[in-house]
DNA sequence: TATGAATGAGTGTTCATTCAT
DNA sequence: TATGAATGAACACTCATTCAT
């Protein structure tokens, strides 16, 4: 139970889960064995996921068209049958990216069971540090961040899509919490924000510097979660 | 006293303090003082600016050195004078505009005068509202999780120069806070990073949805603080 | 038979020999074919052709790819399409002009039927002036002349490709010539480059003086000749 | 006696005879001990002399004032206090090349004591052997050559002041020679080109393929000559 | 005169977009 | 639909020339 990821964490249909071994954008483009992706909805779905890896790995002025078909087995023409140009395939992209999530936020998980609120928010915990962090999903939120002032109506969409129906999830969750007396601070059901912000912030980091500093998220969000029900104090 | 920004908050001298009302980079360019009469220095300063301001705008790969030059007041050619290329502006900006802000982390304010840890993270979350959020230093922040990632040698000197000075003051801080019995979860203090990623969520959150919901920093600042201290308790 | 000319005399196929009336590189580009039907092999050759005009008028440096597209009838990123850069524009051109030549190098046509050598090196030699000098191959060997310095690679290929063969034939004219008792000074044999030189100079003459002194480069031929045949003698 | 280069032989006044020694344009540019060329007038010459080395190593097109600046220890600006424009240092300089040249021309050298034209021919390839070939004026040579064509002013000029006369002194030697019997085929007096033609070709030839096939220009010159005063012959 | 910072037109190259096949 | 050659506007960077000092 539990489940409640900012981000889904299906694997997406048809495409074997290439959640922990994905290609980066930096190698020359593997051929896609996938032969020629025939149906017209192969070829977009082809197109889409090509657009994913580049336009996260360079962000969206520094892709090239060229690789993106190059990297879907696809003629440079065939993107402009399915997209009315590179911004539409930008943002057709990031809403396919979304997608599914906007099912699943649309059903928070709380109160199903009568489950405690921590560990309702160690299970989301756990889900964000295991599906999230370290995949093609940690990309996808870093290009949000990064080309979302450039693309207002994106962030709209984003906005009215994900982050509202998160921020009512977390919301809800964090009232339930309070509910149960595990939550004494009642101030932090006005910023939900307080309790995803460390995950944004893990993405940011190992994004950044997980190079040089890397960051135990699991270890990291547990403290969190302790600071918000009170506990972990010594002694 | 207890000042500890993550971002110089002085105004920058000479120049008088665009901090609040900062030209948006899609206005044919201010007229500038444009005489010709400037010497090298402001001519170089006057170039960052213009840099600061367009790279913040459009990004690393979507701003034309032409309006960077019109911006600033110059030719084109003038910015070779003192930059080798695109990426030498765009990284030595990053690191004048960071420059003062080193100084400071240098110097953590804690232990002065016995003040309490509270007192000095209030203070600091206060500064950190008035003199970064809607300012251009919130920008300067945007930016570099925006084009870091493909910056690997800009995210390094960011780290070095930055993050890590800061991620061990607020360790300083939050031991003295801990050391004083104020903070009572001893693991705070592996992970200063949950101290100051609401700051950073709130600068990415006024980014991308600020239009349509601005959020209370102020307020939001204070609960965050009062889950550190575990007050804010109901009753 | 006896025809020996250092470069190619054969009209381009394909191209009606604009071998005497060729345009100069100062009108506003001929209104060529332009027609889109024309296949990707004809337009690299008139890519090829036209940056010939161009660097041969110009110089390399000196010479604009907006012209070449221009003139070739053809946007400038097609270019682009048949070769890396400038440089490889230049040098393939090169390449190209003197391809057929090398063909025709490796094939001396001494020795066939017992003709004297002096009427193998007449029939060389008025070859030459009719098919080189006023021509655009005229223009080639000037342009590898004042180039080749500046493209090693380029003088490399050129002696590999064109003079070694070239100096190999010629000696061995030579050493027939000597055989047969025409040529009486063996020492020219040693070097080969004596029977080239003067109408190497004839192209530079005819290139830099012709206006105002042209040369009569048959007549200035023959008495070359005559000097190594020993003839020409008064009385 | 016998002297009579095509080119000055004489070291240039005030610069101790850079002839063997010269400083090829493509090293950084040594600093120029002489300690600023004081006197306009060595500024001047200072300029020029920058001016041939890098006009001969790159070409007109590709040469930066910049480079020329740099290399006569000048500012860039006073490069247009002493010439108009680039193409006017260009144009000056090698008129100064050629300067002590015209007069040498001017004085050809024949019949003063009645020696052989053979004498006086071969003090004439002789000196050209060892005053030309492989050091900078061969450079000038070239330089003409290459550049002759995009200045037609210039071959002009050349003509006039040199090529006019150095022709009617080749002429006159010839004419000598065939007057006192050594030379047998009084065509060649309607051909000077001839005498000189093969020393074009060994400045052309080391300068292209020199690398790869050095002549051995003196006994190149000697056969030459041996042809035309139909010496050599084998028996 | 001399300087060298400043200029801005010019050029090689890229890449989103189109269109004939 | 799909292709990919062709297009041409756009942009980074250069360098001859100017001019305030």
């Amino acid at each position: 139970m539990a489940k409640f990821p900012l981000i889904d964490t299906r694997p997406v249909k048809g495409k074997p889960a290439r959640t922990k071994a994905r290609a980066p954008a930096d190698r020359p483009a593997p051929p896609r064995p996938s032969k020629r992706a025939v149906g017209a909805t192969e070829r977009r779905a082809a197109i889409v996921a090509a657009g994913l890896d580049e336009f996260t790995a360079k962000g969206f002025a520094a892709t090239r068209l060229d690789d993106v078909a190059k990297r879907a087995g696809v003629a440079k023409g065939t993107i402009y049958l399915h997209f009315k140009d590179k911004e539409a395939l930008f943002q057709e992209l990031v809403r396919t990216a979304l997608g599914p999530l906007i099912v699943r936020i649309s059903n928070p998980p709380i109160g199903v069971g009568g489950g405690s609120a921590r560990a309702a928010m160690e299970a989301l915990a756990e889900t964000f540090a295991r599906e999230v962090i370290g995949t093609r999903r940690a990309d996808i939120v870093r290009m949000i961040i990064s080309e979302g002032t450039r693309f207002p109506q994106l962030a709209d969409f984003y906005y009215r899509e994900v982050i509202a129906h998160g921020i009512a999830g977390m919301r809800k969750l964090i009232q339930y919490g309070i509910a149960r007396g595990e939550i004494r601070n009642p101030g932090l059901a006005d910023f939900p924000q307080l309790l995803v912000g460390p995950m944004i912030v893990t993405v940011i980091w190992q994004g950044l510097f997980g190079k040089h500093a890397p960051l135990d998220v699991a270890a990291m969000l547990r403290v969190h979660l302790d600071l918000i029900f009170d506990e972990g104090r010594a002694t």
